[in-house]
DNA sequence: CCAAACGATGGGTGTACTCCAACGATTGGG
DNA sequence: CCCAATCGTTGGAGTACACCCATCGTTTGG
């Protein structure tokens, strides 16, 4: 009697749900992700600052922040560890002393490439169940839908 | 020279990785569930207790609580809330007093039916750069790579 | 009949994440 | 030369979420 005869099922109305099921993937990805860096002592700012610092120029906090849409007081922690583990440099622009030319350094570099391999193979694990080609389609569906919501995914 | 000349756009890098854009989907997506769900007075928990409650028979607040892996502290919050609300009842199990039995009223299987419309709705407009055909394939996939990692939504 | 188990309840903790107010330093325009 | 605006910075407020624990009434089993 002690057998629970409650099926440990989610409802079906949620699970018909896209956007339940896509925030419940969602969620279970960013632990992953949070966790993954955490091994390496950082968050998950921390590698959205380094990847965003990588692919386009040296650039202010200022920017930084309107760029991934953290705000600038927090851009300051982020930023602040960063150079403090020494993956990014900070300097005044000689140009206008009031902002920091946020640049990454070789070690920042090399940690942002361990990174994002890193999460290329969280990315597989998350994606198991599908093979090559469903994963693509996956990918770039939910790409169409991210760019749908926010322009600065295009 | 006021002119930006920081193009407003994500780092490539993380656009690699479906894991980020799915996070960011399932993040916008579930901001939506949460609006809609505060025009009823309801947050997105009272939503999954009412499904839970609709699609199996009438269950004790533990059982609630473990199915929908929500802490029997918080369940009784959700529960009472609803309670109040007129949308479910809650009387002692005659043949166990210590649960409570809770089952959905009339008004709280309407208000379901009403909120799940609703949901339906907002799906549309999450997946609304896809076609027919692409949300149906969206839709499965993501039910797959979810089942993978929760066993409850199989 | 009494100790152990169970469900409900209330309270509190810790952690993210987001946002806002204010300040010193600096710049550029009027 | 002065004043408004900008940048970085500090500090803190507010929310949401997931936990954990102590208590109380009830039931169960030896």
């Amino acid at each position: 009697m002690t057998a629970n005869a409650i099926p440990e099922r989610l409802p079906p109305r949620l699970l018909d749900i896209s956007t339940f099921v896509t925030a419940q993937v969602g969620r279970t990805g960013r632990a992953r992700m949070g966790r993954m860096m955490d091994e390496h002592g950082l968050g998950l700012w921390h590698f959205a600052v380094l990847a965003a610092l990588d692919d386009s120029a040296p650039a202010s906090q200022r920017e930084l922040g309107t760029r991934l849409r953290i705000d600038p007081s927090d851009v300051v922690e982020v930023v602040g560890r960063l150079e403090e583990a020494g993956l990014v440099q900070r300097e005044r622009d000689t140009a206008d002393r009031r902002r920091y030319v946020v640049e990454l350094t070789a070690r920042g570099r090399a940690e942002l490439e361990a990174v994002t391999e890193r999460a290329a193979r969280l990315d597989d694990e998350l994606l198991a169940p599908l093979d090559d080609a469903e994963r693509a389609t996956l990918t770039r569906l939910m790409r169409r839908v991210l760019a749908h919501h926010d322009p600065r995914a295009r």
